[in-house]
DNA sequence: ATACCTACACTTACACCGTACATTTACAAT
DNA sequence: ATTGTAAATGTACGGTGTAAGTGTAGGTAT
């Protein structure tokens, strides 16, 4: 599993073995020694390539982003928005274990910033005003995050707890959590997350 | 700033002084040995109430949950949910060391359960079907959930990057963000987070 | 060719971490 | 006063991030 000396490590290297790493073994595991030995490296080999592990994470975070794809031109403003959206719940999907990394410490860099120039750019272009505009992009990015982060650790607040359903608690305590039924077992995300979108959407759509 | 000797140690005492001692120090400062200094007690003896360091962070996000308030019942059913997430909120910026923990541990215990209980008896009171509750629910603890980590940490993905305005990046490149002037400075944290509120209830009411 | 410089991998060492395990202390019940 | 038990302590171990110093291999200037 530890990869072949063959390529001169780099920063780009070193940040990609790290997401790869935490990718299969958690975040938890990832330590610069293991990262090292992953590459075929002493730990402190790495420190050439990145000044300390805080800035490791960030990089790993930086990677993450750079993953993101833009939605294509020519589709509508709400198309071209929910498109966006769901590219980052992929995301949070593709590396579950990372994720909270890039709810839990925003990029330091500019790689996220086109990402905000090209939602400010299709707000505009549908005729919101800047102000709307930005609004709306905090509620839209806040929801994402918020429920990509509850969907990959198990719906805090969920309705049954982490696991099973509503079965567990008990019906007369909670009478209207249990009214829900076999509702909870049978969610079907990619729907719920879109019910979320359609919301908002809905709401904005008065605003214009 | 260690706690005297006087009182008995307990579960309660020591995830309490964990609480305060994060909120003060930050997450990464907390070790068993600083919080077993802070009670006057070795590191070793905390283990007495507490399984392990992972468990006492748990028992953290449960204190945390704790301190929420339950809106009052004579409101109507819009301004109920709003003041349930404004509490949601606060509670973030009262605790920002600790927030994000809730975000990326949730709650084991049951002690979560009842704000979903309170959630689906105000919509079902108000008319809507279980599945919509159900949707609405995960969609408005997103939200709340996201926009309150962004809050404090600085907006991932904001307009200007972490500090300050759309200033400091170059304005052809990002004709849309700068656009904006100096709406960004100017924004109105609390009118943000109820702007965003007020977008899914209306989208919400269109179900009804 | 020789000398030098620079970049980068390696080695060692240190302080701190979570916690297993064994021991001592303190207190309640008999 | 004695015993039983729960809680606090002491010691130790393997792991962590990283500061500091030691090679060493490759390119440049002479």
């Amino acid at each position: 599993m530890v990869e072949s000396k063959r390529r001169p490590l780099s920063r780009r290297r070193v940040l990609e073995a790290a997401v790869k790493f935490a990718d299969r073994e958690g975040l938890d595991a990832l330590s610069m020694r293991k990262l090292g030995a992953q590459l075929g490296v002493e730990a402190m080999s790495l420190y050439n390539h990145v000044p300390n592990k805080d800035a490791l994470l960030d990089g790993m975070v930086e990677v993450l982003l750079g993953e993101l794809e833009v939605p294509s031109e020519d589709a509508g403003w709400e198309e071209r928005i929910k498109e966006a959206y769901r590219g980052f719940r992929r995301l949070a999907r593709r590396h579950p274990n990372i994720f909270p990394l890039l709810v839990v410490r925003p990029p330091d860099t500019m790689d996220g910033v086109w990402l905000v120039e090209e939602f400010m750019k299709t707000m505009r272009g549908a005729g919101f005003d800047p102000a709307i505009s930005l609004y709306a992009f905090r509620t839209f990015s806040g929801y994402a995050m918020g429920y990509a982060m509850a969907e990959i650790r198990g719906f805090a607040m969920e309705p049954g707890g982490g696991r099973d359903g509503a079965a567990t608690l008990p019906a007369e305590q909670f009478p209207h959590i249990s009214g829900l039924g076999d509702t909870l077992d049978e969610v079907d995300r990619d729907a719920e997350f879109e019910f979320g979108l359609d919301l908002i959407l809905a709401g904005l759509r008065e605003k214009l």
